[in-house]
DNA sequence: TTATATACCGAACTACTTGTTCATTATTGT
DNA sequence: ACAATAATGAACAAGTAGTTCGGTATATAA
């Protein structure tokens, strides 16, 4: 991809990040984003065809770290995700919350939008199916499968709101254990 | 209340509920609420200082009906939540919202917005807190209080849209008894 | 019935936002 | 050096939010 093209899309992520952890989603702009980003406002639609397009490609950017080497299961990234400790997954995912590398907690504050939320949920989904036989102990027969995995990936996502709103002063370890207990 | 007044702003009501099951809350315009309404802007304007406001608005009127007798315990309606079955509260939540007497259930699909669900679950809470008692036998000693009540409203909130998204195929007691399983 | 208050009307108006167009300029990969 | 392509910036149409104001209809009280 053309140099050109890399440092204008990463202005305008980066811009967008940062708009996103003063203002509400609903209430940024293009204008805002272009200003930010310091680009022109036909460059900014040559990259993104609207505020949700580019959403959209920020959560997949972000999510593809966080989630594929569960996912796809990719053998180098295994070891992270499937050791002896059958919680690992979730901790490490609060872990890796918790250094907010990529600004993703912003994006997870309540005041934000919904449409994140389903990416990230949809996504989550995915790896509970993965690691289901970890909630067996759980689960009663008389739930039906799609049932039992919204409701833990709706608690993941309700586990770390909680967390953010009162401050993440507990550990990762604490949090996971809090999750489990809950779910 | 002048009538005039009471018919505006119930024509205002109407109107928007009418287009909130027709598009998602953020595409909603003023233009198109006054249009359905059959009344001027400027009425509008003199009845809700913006579209958030009226959806507030509309929210404490809903909200009103279904959550105020438990949480002031008025006398009259006692009866309906307080009976013998401990789980009749949520059992009536979820029968109310199967009649669908007032749209709620518009409002609560996931296309729409997060400041409903927001009300919502802020007044699930309050509710949730009363019936603490209920939960205790699956509450842990090691979680914070308010991470179990939030667990519990948001647990509630996801079981709705799982039943909102397949159909609403299941009767209110059967899905009661997925929530009670499920939190 | 009359008088007064007030809610509604509607049209115009400002300010802002979105998304597009296009001729010009700068940068890139080869 | 050159051809391709990305960025620029300014202008543009269309749509939206929210305000203003003189005039009209309706409610309420005497």
């Amino acid at each position: 991809m053309d140099r050109r093209q890399r440092k204008t899309r990463e202005a305008i992520f980066s811009a967008f990040i940062a708009l996103l952890s003063a203002r509400d989603y609903n209430q940024i702009t293009v204008g805002q984003i272009i200003d930010k980003a310091d680009i022109g406002r036909a460059t900014f639609y040559a990259h993104f065809e609207t505020k949700d397009f580019l959403l959209k490609q920020l959560c997949e950017e972000l999510f593809c770290h966080i989630f594929d080497a569960t996912n796809h299961g990719h053998p180098e990234h295994k070891h992270i995700f499937n050791c002896d400790a059958p919680d690992s997954v979730f901790l490490h995912l609060f872990q890796h919350l918790q250094k907010n590398d990529n600004n993703i907690l912003q994006l997870l504050s309540c005041q934000n939008n919904e449409l994140f939320l389903q990416y990230f949920k949809s996504n989550l989904r995915k790896l509970v199916v993965n690691q289901l036989p970890l909630f067996a102990a759980r689960k009663s027969e008389h739930l039906p499968e799609s049932f039992w995995v919204d409701h833990i990936a709706a608690t993941f996502v309700e586990t770390v709101r909680w967390w953010i709103d009162n401050g993440m002063t507990q550990s990762p370890e604490t949090i996971t254990e809090y999750f489990l207990l809950a779910v």
